[in-house]
DNA sequence: AACGATCCCTGTTGGC
DNA sequence: TGCCAACAGGGATCGT
């Protein structure tokens, strides 16, 4: 699934292509992958004939100031990627979204579940797109006494909050998982009761699990494989502690990976040594 | 405000 | 073997 480390690798791979490009068209082949305009003519209107500035990213949106103040925007969702292509490359099934790029291979946006976007926003419609997106998980990390304060008094599993985009973005269900293993933590521990050594671990935990991810170019699961821009498959997904390991013995202790439904997701923990 | 449930969507999987 | 329900999940939205 397209996390942080997913969407960032997936920026690095797009920034040379697109920065800089001028846009001649987009073809937008599935309505509902535009589905944050009002029509959905909107999307080519506004993007074609400009040029890109730049590429970042914020949480697992990848943003793009585009000459003349309009922002693009795109999520990857849960099945979304993009792929870099020559213009006569076969198309991969599920093709939503081709950029056409002057003198540059073609952008194509792959999502068959069509949870991810493709939206290009006026300043204010960026800023209440963006809005409910708090800081970005690995380059604007809140300071553990500031997550601490932000947890006090909080029913709600930590899990879900560390699945909550306002306190923090980026973190999915996957690394989510693997930062709570890290951290020694409980998913299903309200997270008012988290102790400040807890929350620092949860804390620390977050780059260094995001930065492993990074390193081995996202994890790609074996359905609905996330591919890198290139068609290559990240290998993160061998070196995973917790998420898919139900029944496996635990890395750190041997204990049995469980699994449970937290807020409607799968959690996978080690019951002996998270509490 | 905080929390939890529901919905969107389609490829894959598991049970009968 | 074949069919169908269940499942996966990010984020918007809604009810409490």
């Amino acid at each position: 699934m397209p996390e942080l480390p997913e969407v960032e690798t997936t920026r690095r791979y797009l920034a040379p292509v697109v920065e800089g490009a001028f846009i001649e068209a987009v073809e937008v082949r599935r309505d509902r992958m535009t589905r944050r305009h009002e029509r959905p003519g909107d999307l080519a209107e506004r993007m074609t004939g400009r040029r890109v500035l730049s590429l970042g990213r914020r949480g697992k949106f990848l943003v793009a100031p585009l000459d003349g103040g309009i922002t693009w925007v795109s999520h990857l969702g849960m099945s979304g990627r993009f792929s870099i292509n020559a213009p006569g490359d076969p198309e991969a099934a599920h093709t939503n979204v081709v950029i056409h790029l002057r003198s540059r291979p073609q952008v194509r946006l792959v999502d068959p579940r069509t949870f991810g976007f493709v939206a290009a926003f006026t300043p204010d419609e960026l800023a209440r797109a963006m809005g409910s997106v708090g800081p970005d998980a690995l380059d604007e990390l809140p300071s553990a006494r500031s997550l601490g304060t932000a947890l006090a008094g909080r029913t709600a599993p930590i899990k879900a909050l560390l699945l909550d985009q306002r306190l923090a973005a980026g973190l999915g269900n996957i690394y989510a998982d693997e930062v709570l293993f890290r951290a020694r933590v409980a998913p299903e521990r309200p997270g008012g009761t988290l102790t400040a050594d807890e929350v620092r671990a949860v804390r620390a935990a977050i780059p260094v699990v995001l930065r492993a991810g990074l390193r081995h170019g996202g994890t790609s699961l074996d359905d609905l494989a996330y591919l890198l821009p290139d068609g290559r498959t990240g290998d993160y997904l061998s070196r995973l502690s917790a998420y898919g390991r139900q029944g496996e013995p635990c890395r750190r202790c041997g204990g049995i990976i469980e699994r449970t439904v937290v807020r409607g997701r799968s959690s996978f923990w080690c019951r002996d040594c998270q509490q």
